[in-house]
Order: C-alpha cells, then structure tokens, then sequence
DNA sequence: GCCGTTTTCGGCCCGACTGTTTTCAGTCG
C-alpha cells in the first residue's frame, strides 16, 4: 500500500472508532498519524518500515507502527476488517448530515434501529426522532433538511464562482462603518481550485450591525447559525459562508488561522513552539505555563509590558521573539508579514500555504507572477470555431486590457461538435488576422494559431506545411478519452515531437467537479515537452486549471515553460487569466518561467526558434 | 493511542453556537 492509501486507511479507523464511541483522543491519535504519514517522502516511509523505524516518527506509537507496517506490506489489516464488521455501514455517511455526529448517531442507531440515510428520512418523517431524549422537533426538521440538500452541501465549487460571491461581501464588509478590517480568508484566499465555503473575517468595534447586515445579503437562502460573533449562511448555490467577527488586535492571528491550509497551520504551530511560542488564532504567546492561549494574551495584555518582560523565555534567540509576543500580543503584531517575522520567516503569499515546503523556504520568496506581468495571451476562440465574439470583438477587448498581443487558436476540423476549421477555413482566417493586424486597428496584434486536435493515434490535425502557415500551434486531446494511460501517453508525446507543436492544450482534459481527466503519465509528458522545447499551457478556464498548480514547482525548476492561456470562447474569458494566474502562483512561479509575460517582439521570436528546431 | 527537561500516568485545543433543558451536551471549525 502506498503512504497515501495507509494514511486514508487510518482516517477511516478514526471515523469507524468515533462512530463505535471510542476515547477521543484514541480517534486524535489515528488523524494524527495519518497527517504524520501525509506529511512523508513515499521513499521515506519504505525506508522507515524496512529499518523498523516508524516509532521514532512524532506521532507514531507502538500501536500504529505495527498497523502501518502491516499494511505497507500486506495491503490489508486485519485490525480494520473486524472494525468494519462492527459498524453498520451506513453510518459513516450519517456523518455528512449537518448537526449530526457520533453521539447522536449512535442514539439513533441502539435506540431507533436507523443504519443509514433512508431509514433516517423515515424516522423524521414519522416524528419518532423529534421524541428522542436530547432530540426534539427543530433537531428533526433540521436533519430533514440536511438529508434533501446534502447533494448541493456536499458539493464544492468553483473558485471563479466563489470568488464572484465573495468579492462584492468583502467591499460591502469594509464599506460598513463599524468595521475596520475585512478579508475573505480560507481556500478562497489561497486560490485553490476549488473551495468548500467562504470564510470571512472582520475587525469590528460593535459585532452587532456587522451579523446583521451579513446575515441580511441577496440570495441567503438560510441562516444557519447567528451569534455575537459568528454568523453562518447558505445561499441558493449551496455555497456555505461562515462570517467571524474578532477585535482589531486578533485581526492578524485569526486571518492568518482561518486562510490555513490546515497543514501550513501544524508546521506553523511546531515551528512557534520550538521558539517557546504557541502560535493560535488568537495570538502569539509564551508556550509555557497554564490556561489558554486567549487566557494567557488577555492576562499578559492586563499585566503589562513589566511583568511580561521578566518572563520572557531563555535562550538568546527565542527571547527576543518572546519579549516582542510577550510585550503586547494583541497589539506589537498588525500584519502577516510581522507573524511571520517573529517566526523568522519572510512573508509566505497564501498561495503557498500549503504546506508543502513554504515553511522550510530560508531565503526570500520569489516574485510571484502577478496578472499585471501577462503582455497577451495564446490559446483564444472566435465565432469561426466555437467562440461567441469575433475576431474583430476579442481584438478589442484584448486591447481594452492593455495586452501587446492575442493568439487565435480555433479548433481544427476533427472536433466537428466545435465547427473546427478545415484547411480552406483557416487559410481565410490567416488572411482576415493579416488584413486586420495591417490595418492597424488595433493596438493588440493578433497572432495566427490554431488548436490543433491530437488525433488517436498521435498524429495531428493538419499537415506540417498547413501548420508552418501559422504563428503557433497549440496541440490539444478532444477525443478517444477512454484510452490507456501507456497509449495515451504515447500519443501525447508523439504530437510533441512534432517540429511544429509550440504549445500542449489542456494537458489532462480535465473539467472540475464535473469530469476527471484521462489517463495520462503527467511526469512523463513534462519530460518530453522540456526534451522537445515546447512549452506547456496552463488552462486558465475555471474548470480546467490544466496543468494542475501541484506538478509546476518542481517542472519550472527542470526547465518547462509555462503559458497562461484563458481559452476564452468569449471577451469576458479573457479575464480568466486571473484564475490561472492564482494556479500558477500556487505552482510557485515567476514571470520568467512564464512565455506570455514576455513582450510581442520576444513571443514572436521565440516562436519563430522553437520551429527552426528541426 | 501518544507523549514526557513538570512525566511512565494523566493529560491530550477550545470557544461559539444550537437545541434542549432549566444548567448542559453535542456539534462545528
């Protein structure tokens, strides 16, 4: 078994030994060792479990150590197979209705004999949960609900889509006068692809108006909880958002707990305690001694920089993080930069707090390429394929954003769904961009591509002397999705090497929380376009994010190419460029890893080398 | 089930909110 699967594999324990009404901390230690487990080298662990030893991991006992071991070696457990015996199966999925956790589920079970969702639906239609102990009739009601809408809860969504809800909530937050700071934190703050619910978090002097004019926003279809300080609702999405209201002084520890991720919070915590800090959403304090974190910076906001002072830890270095934490920790600290300071760390954008080497980084980070760095895009539609503007209209709105450039990529003639252009069709096209780039209409010039289908086989679309015609080509899989990952690949590969292929579309087809992509040995087509000088797309269509932000870190340093093309299919997807932006910073990528931050002269030379490559 | 410069037993993050009960348990993040 690999380290992902056995680190999944405890999760389930976990859930199994919560269900079964286990010790807490017996279910803690499972989630823990499957973090300690995440957060390993594949490599690391065989070493680990050949040598015997797992148990020198933070995090792993005696008990897991050997359960691990067991797994990695026989793929199963037998520990787990009694476990799931135990359990009725349907109620781990009782799990995903809100308002329902192992205690009340387990009530459910020995007391009303439901084992899962449908039985559940029966008992709250009848009544017979609203006259449980401890249960009653909104109890009921509630779960009722959940079960109806557990569909559109469960789901995630679209980071363009969330960041369209989120945007106008953040300015109105700010505009309210009781409020003096406002951000969207969570995987929304950190770009990731996809996000769960919206966190907001405000810095207010009065909380009150702040709940209500929150609670009160167009298209809230339910509040689902309402406090001093916290608030939660769903809108008619289905998107869940979770309001949090803090005093100005927590501002900067709450922001920085609630963008995470979870992970790049742990090795935050560790690294705090290793200076003798405990690091929490509520500020940065002296790690030893009794009470809470929020018990402890109110005391020692009452007491005074004196006092503090003479309490400050030992040792050179840490002492000076802790008199600074000690001597006003609500206040010596306004901004993300200054916590991470304290730390000794230089500022990590949230794009990066992932958890995935950000915290190990020594020296500054690189300048992260920002939209305002994109002279143009590759990779654009126009109404002769499948777009719905001209090319007269996306030459404009290309220029209404200031871009030196813009590659026209029609489909070619297999994707017939798409009208994709034949020969005859493209040449007319190539002459239409000639004539309007002469015409010197507009300020963006207009370079001639298309997106070129990979046919089954590997081969391409269009014959080399069709594709020399052009400026660029843009190679792209539209069809025969279903083949093997080794045919697949061979095919991609195929077309790289092909002299004329300047750009991979899409790398994996992939369509977010709709389709996965096909099978493909990403490492492999990532060698071969470095071998073959051609650069990679990063799809910047919301739903594509392809080539996935996880694989650019280490392809960027090997040599591979970026391009950040929207696909736009209309003038409003140019501005997707922004969603892949976000991708590629959390990819850890500069402007000069990118070919579109490069201006019109460069673009046009290098694409002019890469086919002298012959 | 894990952990230990206070330790091999007794802790393990904890505050906010909801619903039910009438002072608190369960859930959530």
């Amino acid at each position: 078994m690999t380290k992902n699967e056995i680190a999944d594999t405890l999760n389930e324990i976990a859930t199994l030994l919560e269900l079964k009404g286990e010790n807490p901390f017996k279910v803690r230690a499972y989630q823990a060792g499957a973090r300690a487990l995440e957060a390993m080298e594949e490599v690391e662990l065989s070493r680990l479990v050949a040598a015997g030893e797992l148990e020198s991991v933070k995090g792993l006992g005696e008990a897991l150590a050997k359960k691990i071991v067991e797994l990695h070696t026989t793929g199963r457990l037998e520990f787990l197979e009694s476990l799931q015996a135990s359990v009725a199966p349907g109620l781990v999925e009782l799990l995903a209705v809100p308002g329902l956790g192992p205690k009340k589920i387990r009530a459910l079970h020995s007391r009303l004999d439901v084992a899962d969702i449908g039985a559940l639906a029966a008992a709250c239609a009848e009544g017979r949960v609203a006259a449980l102990d401890g249960f009653g009739e909104k109890t009921q009601q509630k779960i009722l609900a959940g079960i109806k809408n557990r569909e559109a809860y469960g789901r995630r969504h679209l980071w363009w889509n969330a960041e369209e809800i989120a945007g106008p909530i953040v300015a109105g937050l700010r505009a309210l006068p009781q409020v003096t700071r406002a951000e969207a934190a969570g995987s929304l703050r950190r770009g990731l692809e996809t996000v769960g619910d919206l966190d907001f978090l405000v810095a207010a002097g009065e909380a009150g108006p702040v709940v209500e004019w929150f609670t009160a926003r167009p298209g809230v279809k339910e509040v689902t909880a309402r406090g001093e300080t916290k608030a939660s609702v769903r809108f008619e999405s289905g998107l869940q958002a979770d309001l949090r209201i803090v005093p100005e002084g927590q501002f900067v520890f709450a922001l920085h707990h609630f963008t995470g991720s979870k992970d790049h919070n742990v090795q935050m915590r560790q690294r705090a305690l290793a200076r003798g800090l405990s690091l929490s959403e509520w500020g940065l304090v002296p790690a030893e001694g009794e009470g809470t974190a929020k018990e402890k910076a109110a005391k020692i906001a009452e007491r005074g920089v004196r006092s503090a002072e003479s309490k400050a830890g030992a040792g050179a270095d840490s002492s000076v993080v802790c008199q600074s934490a000690l001597r006003s920790p609500h206040s010596a600290i306004q901004t993300e930069t200054e916590l991470f300071a304290a730390l000794g760390l230089a500022f990590i954008p949230p794009e990066l707090r992932e958890g995935l080497g950000e915290i190990e980084m020594t020296e500054d980070f690189p300048k992260l390429v920002d939209t305002s760095d994109l002279r143009g895009t590759l990779h654009n539609h126009t109404t002769a394929s499948d777009g719905r503007n001209t090319l007269a209209e996306m030459a404009l709105a290309a220029e209404a954003l200031g871009w030196e450039y813009l590659g026209i990529a029609d489909h070619s003639k297999s994707s017939v769904q798409a009208r994709g252009l034949d020969e005859e069709r493209l040449a007319a096209q190539v002459a239409e961009i000639h004539a309007l780039n002469a015409s010197q209409k507009f300020k963006t010039h207009l370079f001639t591509g298309t997106e070129c289908d990979i046919l089954p086989d590997g081969r391409l679309d269009f014959d080399d002397g069709v594709l020399a015609s052009l400026d660029y080509v843009v190679a792209s899989v539209h069809s025969a999705f279903a083949q093997t990952e080794a045919v697949m690949t061979a095919r991609i590969i195929r077309a790289l090497e092909n002299p004329q292929v300047t750009v991979l579309g899409h790398l994996t087809g992939r369509l977010l929380l709709r389709r996965e992509g096909y099978a493909v040995n990403v490492g492999k087509i990532i060698d071969a376009a470095i071998a073959n000088g051609v650069v990679i797309e990063l799809n910047a269509s919301p739903q594509r994010l392809d080539m996935d932000w996880r694989h650019w870190r280490r392809a960027a340093e090997r040599g591979l190419r970026c391009a950040i093309n929207p696909d736009a299919h209309d003038t409003a997807g140019l501005a997707y460029v922004r969603a892949g932006v976000n991708a590629a910073r959390k990819g850890w990528l500069a402007p000069g890893h990118i070919l579109n931050t490069r201006p019109r002269a460069e673009v046009a030379e290098w694409l002019r080398a890469c086919r002298a490559k012959i």
